[in-house]
DNA sequence: CGTCAGTTTGACACGAATCAAAGTGAGTGG
DNA sequence: CCACTCACTTTGATTCGTGTCAAACTGACG
């Protein structure tokens, strides 16, 4: 099973008799409500978003984000209720589907049904690097990681070059993320900008030297995609 | 899509042209080894294990605990490579599948398929839950969190009551989970336990106070089977 | 010109890591 | 049957990384 092929959000957009509509929304949205129970599942055509959890008394720690060609509300449409909150970082357009459409998509269309698998298994790869991150590596090698993670994400849906090559987040999304306090997260910023890994823009993130990122966080970068062996 | 049902290892287990054999395995074997390239994926049938990363100084991070009804070796059927390791807990059995057969089982097996991304979809809600637990709970707050985690896993699948009601880890393992130094992680339990809320054993673990546990960690369980809505 | 979110910096406190050492029990070999 | 080893657990002393508190700075916006 080495042949799969990325997820096309174009594919699922297309697919009519699954479609239901598309929405736009504004940064700083919230998308989905950790404890609600959506009647649907989307797939990100464009933007920046994350998913949270968060503690009664604040406390909140971010999971991971979403690019373009990423599903939200999986775990609604699969397990009933969703277990995490989702929201906007950038203004974002979403492909909105029907999710009691989504067992009769596996029933027609095999392949989409391996693609949804095939992200599920990205996303837990994602995952697994970072609880490595916050389990076992420092402030400053998690700083590194995170950075050339979301650089590389941002570069393998082409949003690398030019003009959206800026990281869209502040320092108090990567606290929450990194799991540190946003003071310290600032000090560990600014040795990297010294360094001139990065440089951090009014609320957003510059990376100067991937490479230099990945070597603090010892970091080789997500997989080679395997060619098929047959 | 309310109407899923947990997978059973049965299922697969005798769906004979999928199935390869079945492997038993000592407690403390190398299941699958990071960055290989298996050739197959399992089953769990019996016993426990646990999934790790770790960085090239030795420090190792615990990903997730495997029970019986789990898949190993996805990632590697899907992504091609492994990233993490696998290693056995206690004596355990698994069964063996062809990871190149995975494709035809979502042709010709849609229920199977869904059953996969419902598994994988299980599994990064309990990734989302260790995120918060390493960047947002205290060290108390973690390992309450980590044992009531296991403590309802394991009832899950019917180890809870009588025998087999002790978790089969040593504080090494729970430190190693939690992202703790293990003396750190030895005077935590040894508060729990003076609280009664647990009791350590020789290589394992028994809940006394599961509620207490739950309320320290500030974690309501699994989310609620959903019952269809139609 | 004031407000507000975000960034920056310094002083101090605290939780967790590290260092060191001893206790326990199972298994092993003499 | 008794030393011996080895993995695991336990405890105390000290160090260090990160959190908390406090306050100032910046730029966007109304």
């Amino acid at each position: 099973m080495d042949t799969f092929r990325p997820f096309e959000p174009q594919e699922l957009r297309f697919v009519s008799s699954f479609k239901t509509g598309e929405l736009v929304a504004e940064t700083g949205t919230t998308l989905i409500q950790e404890g609600s129970h959506s009647a649907h599942l989307y797939t990100l055509l464009s933007g920046w978003a994350f998913r949270y959890k968060m503690l009664s008394d604040g406390r909140r720690q971010i999971l991971n984000y979403l690019l373009p060609g990423d599903l939200l509300g999986l775990q609604g449409s699969i397990i009933g209720e969703m277990e995490h909150s989702v929201e906007a970082l950038s203004p974002l357009v979403l492909c909105v589907f029907q999710r009691d459409r989504l067992n009769s998509l596996f029933e027609n269309q095999p392949g989409l049904g391996f693609d949804i698998t095939w992200l599920a298994a990205q996303e837990e790869r994602m995952l697994d690097e970072h609880l490595l991150s916050l389990g076992r590596r420092t402030a400053m090698e998690r700083a590194a990681y995170l950075l050339a993670f979301l650089y590389h994400r941002a570069a393998s849906v082409g949003l690398a070059a030019g003009r959206g090559r800026h990281i869209p987040i502040t320092q108090q999304h990567v606290a929450d993320t990194l799991g540190l306090s946003i003071v310290h997260t600032n000090k560990t910023l600014r040795k990297l900008a010294d360094r001139s890994l990065i440089r951090w823009l009014d609320r957003s993130c510059e990376v100067l030297d991937l490479e230099g990122l990945m070597a603090i966080a010892e970091w080789d970068g997500p997989p080679e995609r395997r060619r098929p062996l047959i």
